[in-house]
DNA sequence: TAGATTGTTAATCGATTAACAATC
DNA sequence: TAGATTGTTAATCGATTAACAATC
């Protein structure tokens, strides 16, 4: 309850905040900066839940064990949003990483593979809090077609083109199995969904068309850990 | 059934290749090339699985998208494991970098924090896959201690530290809620396991002490891909 | 005003790609 | 042997850090 009021008053500083006369981006924004831009999002929201109004970027910095230049080169990608001699106002800040993050875009995303993982990313909050409106799930399985999960129908995969018809999808999130990635990215692309989070395994790679995928393989996380923790065991003996 | 199968004749492969006399490692890998090993493994298994047994790295590349040099700079960091006019033997290279990623290590994890996350990486293939072996699973509410996920116990969280006394555990998968991370972090620390898999969203640091951390946020991949659709939809107006 | 801190340019560092001699 | 392809060095490219003038 108390998290939710706190996500209301993000939303509401949001709107409160008056828009930059500055443009979005300024030129070509590398692709090391905007990896880093998530990262920026998540510690302002546990700044302005602290209730801080204001930082410098060596400020900023030291929480994030980065430096204060790279901070300060990062946002200047996109406009000056701080003030000499002041720091940077935390709310008018994510406001604007928000905006160019595109939170309050009010994008709609489908789940497709109601499995373990699916389930598990459909009750998950981080949707809501990035802006993104999961309004549908979808699976083959007759045992859990017809079931709500979080308040979200999971419908027959037969009825996507349909739906995807008559409701408009900017992003279909796949949590099925490897096999069936590469038909199921057929149907997302022809339904006109521009964007692909994907969780198959199977890469997706649809060159340089309008589709846009994020390629997700949570075991690598975990094979870097590994490979960190036999680092050390080697470096012992 | 056939991909258990699979995974035995990978296995038993590993231990059939003759083992270089090389050292594991050329001095310092630098992080770029150790956050690209994981995507290494996971073609190289693909290979295999498709019953390819010889590659170049021209054709590796190919597959991949990135360039056949990236790919020989990365594995020469470990070793020279291809051969002049003949690539790479696709068995002994996966042999390899399993290896230097720990794959057979034999390294065992417990999960903290039994919701939803918790139960659908439990029951998620990717932990044998990579040779990591979860052995218990922990949490506070005793509507789930003592049940069983996907042949996992769950135990309560106050028989952790009793637990970590009598059994040997490497990693730490923490899927509970952000407000409990920094109290299980310690108590992870303090039962001397040595690496943590952070899920909590909570990022943890222990500076450079034994204690290696992988913070996980998956809803970064997700702000990426909506700051692409943003970009593109600004770009079209 | 004086002090603080940004925005931005220049210098450094690291990572990628190209090229080719070594060699299977 | 001739052809192919690696391993490795050198060249390029991109990303990070340092420095400082601009300015609030």
């Amino acid at each position: 309850m108390d998290k939710n009021k706190f996500e209301k008053d993000v939303f509401l500083d949001i709107d409160d905040v008056e828009m930059s006369d500055r443009g979005v981006v300024r030129g070509n924004v590398s692709p090391a900066v905007i990896k880093r831009l998530p990262r920026y999002f998540r510690y302002l929201r546990e700044l302005i839940r602290q209730g801080k109004s204001r930082i410098s970027s060596g400020e900023l910095a030291e929480i994030m064990s980065v430096t204060a230049s790279q901070i300060r080169q990062d946002l200047n990608c996109f406009g000056g949003f701080g003030q000499q001699g002041y720091g940077y106002n935390v709310n008018y800040l994510y406001a604007k990483i928000c905006d160019i993050l595109g939170v309050g875009c009010g994008y709609r995303a489908v789940i497709i593979g109601a499995g373990n993982l699916g389930m598990a990313l459909a009750r998950n909050p981080m949707f809501e809090k990035r802006g993104v409106d999961v309004v549908a799930m979808f699976d083959v399985s007759p045992n859990i077609v017809g079931k709500t999960v979080s308040g979200i129908q999971v419908y027959d995969m037969k009825a996507f083109p349909a739906y995807c018809d008559e409701n408009h999808i900017d992003i279909a999130v796949l949590t099925l199995p490897k096999e069936a990635a590469v038909e199921a990215a057929k149907q997302v692309i022809s339904a006109g969904i521009e964007g692909i989070w994907n969780f198959t395994g199977k890469e997706i790679d649809t060159g340089d068309g309008p589709v846009v995928v994020e390629n997700v393989h949570i075991g690598d996380s975990l094979m870097t850990l590994c490979y960190e923790l036999c680092r050390r065991d080697r470096e012992q003996s």
